[in-house]
RNA sequence: GGGGGUGUAGCUCAAUUGGUUAGAGCGCUGCCCUGUCACGGCAGAGGUUACGGGUUCGAGCCCCGCCACUCCCGCCA
């Protein structure tokens, strides 16, 4: 019994065909002398009926025995429903197919949790979920995630393609960068003592691409990071990575923003709008108290710092005399804050190295905080003008250097919408995406502990050209070519235009990141050595796929949308990954173990060897 | 590495704050049911309360340890 068609195509006009569709049983009514059975495949569902009037009784006996998920395909009619008997809730609910013949191709067991219903199959806990990965797949929500994944993936690769890119694999066994993300390292067997690394990234080999001419590259890379996770955040995730010469940031920019167009169009059937707002670090940070601000909501920080320069409250006034900021939000309503939502804020603050968090709670009429006592008429005037306070609402203060100060309250804005949120007086419609541009970086950070600049971005991230001169007089100052592209306070992704120059790499090097020339040499040398013969201008980008279909499929957590993703552990519950080698493997690899090993655990035999 | 949350029937959750025989819905098994689509009705089975200790006359509940999952901080150039 060949299939005709999926479970998500027969309507009206189907009827009086006899067609075959093959599926899993995806729901079953047993009304005793009529049966239903739902099948479902990877397109949808169809009602399907046993009437035993029309069926040998072995046949009916049979239908009476499928229990959910078992593997069918069945033959029959294709019939109008009866009046009054519509299910307006599918596709297909205008018609069922009245069957004639039934081949159960595999029964299945009793499901450890149920796959037909969304409201419960949600809840499940996740470890379940993970353990049989293959049940949760068949959710018709988890399919519709990997179908949209496959759809922008193709959609990216049409649109690159029409760009005039060339996708270009690059080395998964590479070797290691200490800089950045701790890498997953892969012994060696035929060199003892030597190990390739999996990449963070195909950073260097796409810049080396522009070297080899390539001029327009892109991948959608898988990447590699042994550091501990998050929601947002597996071990191994992927990227879809850009690298182009002879351009400018402005044509990097104009290619996103088209890509983003297009993806946004093929999977939600959105039009977005370009060009994207562009705000940079400095303004961010100013308004939003982050580098990738969601735009959605306001209670942006309003400063203060000129008010309380001469406050007798030496607590502002001293950290603006040290050289700090005064910083507020007015985090509108939310004066009812429960002293725990306080604290919660305050540990944000205490965990930046503030002492504490001031805030006014403005409840019938008064001002109740622990420090408006200290302020002036004028000050209090000025905090009432520039937040708009009105009754109901809850003021909080950040007094410290201006990152610092800017960081605390873009946390604590944060997490007051939340509060708003959970509380339902902060809505935000889920198709409201708010995209820009962050830019203008800083190119150089300061590390106080090693008391040394270190790129903000990477080593490569070209200055802002009329800055170059500042790198040797006044780093802090320099402003690099590098751009993240953000959309609702998430960080789709970022890139830079990179130095070409090698006067200009030298310097960053080794004046301003006072990396010694040897090491410079060793960690880098084929790329400087590349960049001798004739590097063009370029830069590029990379956007993190998995965070991107995960905004587009609408879930917090990218394991949504990664058919086989690792626990916060790494481990993968379904194949119960990692797992120990035989002591034949270790001993090809020339490593000798110095853990001890598990009680109780007999060491596993060599694959592939059989019992003596 | 640190902090928070969760863990009770196959699944989702209760259990009046330490007190009788640990309950419900769904699922499962059996019987009944010809227009259901969360089908319905009747009956039934199903529990080492993650695991190991401890306190107590008595522990799902309190204490210590441990494991797993999860969220966050550190980390992620």
């Amino acid at each position: 019994m060949k299939r005709t068609h999926h479970c998500n195509e027969l309507r009206p006009a189907h009827i009086g065909q006899t067609v075959t569709l093959s599926g899993w049983v995806h729901s079953r009514r047993d009304l005793g002398g009529l049966i239903f059975i739902d099948i479902r495949d990877r397109e949808g569902r169809t009602q399907t009926v046993f009437d035993p009037s029309d069926l040998p009784a072995a046949l009916f006996e049979q239908a009476a025995a499928l229990r959910s998920e078992c593997v069918v395909s069945i033959t029959g009619a294709v019939r109008q429903r009866p009046v009054g008997t519509n299910n307006a809730k599918i596709p297909t609910g205008e018609v069922e197919v009245a069957v004639t013949a039934l081949e159960v191709l595999n029964m299945a067991e009793v499901l450890p949790f149920p796959v037909d219903d969304p409201e419960i199959a949600s809840k499940v806990n996740e470890e379940l979920r993970l353990q049989y990965r293959y049940l949760d797949l068949r959710r018709p929500e988890m399919a519709r995630n990997l179908k949209v994944r496959s759809k922008v993936a193709i959609a990216t690769r049409s649109y690159m393609d029409e760009q005039g890119f060339l996708e270009v694999e690059t080395p998964t066994l590479f070797k290691s960068t200490p800089e950045g993300a701790r890498e997953f390292l892969v012994p060696n067997r035929r060199e003892p003592g030597t190990f390739y690394a999996l990449p963070q990234s195909p950073q260097q080999f796409k810049q080396i691409l522009m070297v080899a001419g390539v001029e327009r590259y892109f991948q959608l890379a898988r990447c590699y990071r042994d550091e501990d996770l998050r929601a947002d955040r597996q071990p191994e995730f992927t990227q879809v990575d850009i690298e182009m010469s002879f351009i400018e940031r402005e044509d990097i920019y104009a290619l996103i923003e088209g890509l983003l167009k297009r993806v946004w169009k093929t999977a939600l059937n959105m039009d977005i709008p370009t060009p994207f707002k562009r705000i940079s670090f400095e303004e961010a940070l100013n308004r939003f108290g982050i580098d990738k601000p969601d735009t959605r909501f306001g209670m942006e920080l309003v400063d203060f710092t000129a008010e309380f320069r001469t406050s007798t409250f030496k607590v502002f006034s001293g950290a603006i005399a040290a050289g700090g900021v005064v910083k507020a939000l007015n985090a509108k309503g939310l004066a009812g804050a429960t002293q725990g939502q306080i604290e919660t804020m305050t540990e944000y603050a205490k965990s930046f190295g503030a002492k504490g968090l001031a805030y006014i709670k403005v409840e019938n009429g008064e001002w109740k905080s622990p420090i408006v006592k200290f302020f002036s008429a004028t000050e209090k005037a000025a905090l009432i003008a520039k937040l708009a306070i009105e009754e109901g609402d809850l003021i909080l203060f950040a007094a410290d250097q201006w990152l610092t100060a800017c960081e605390i309250l873009g946390k604590i804005r944060l997490y007051c919408a939340d509060v708003l949120k959970t509380q339902g007086r902060l809505v935000i419609p889920a198709d409201q995406f708010n995209f820009l541009w962050v830019i203008e970086f800083p190119l150089l950070g300061f590390d106080r502990e090693q008391n040394r600049w270190y790129s903000s971005h990477h080593p490569f991230t070209a200055p802002v050209t009329q800055d170059i001169p500042l790198l040797k007089t006044d780093p802090k100052k320099v402003r690099g070519q590098h751009y993240d592209v953000v959309v609702n306070g998430v960080e789709l992704g970022g890139g830079s235009i990179r130095i070409h120059q090698p006067d200009v790499q030298k310097t960053v090097f080794e004046e301003v990141l006072q990396i010694p020339p040897e090491e410079t040499k060793l960690r880098f040398g084929y790329m400087l050595d590349a960049f001798r013969y004739g590097a063009p201008p370029h830069g590029g980008i990379a956007l993190g796929f998995d965070r991107l279909i995960a905004i587009l499929c609408g879930t917090p957590s990218i394991r949504d949308v990664i058919a086989f993703p690792k626990t916060a552990k790494g481990t993968d519950l379904m194949t119960d990954s990692p797992a120990t080698v035989s002591a034949k493997q270790l001993r090809d690899l020339h490593i000798e173990l110095k853990v001890p090993k598990p009680a109780g655990m007999p060491t596993p035999p060599a694959p592939g060897t059989t019992p003596q």
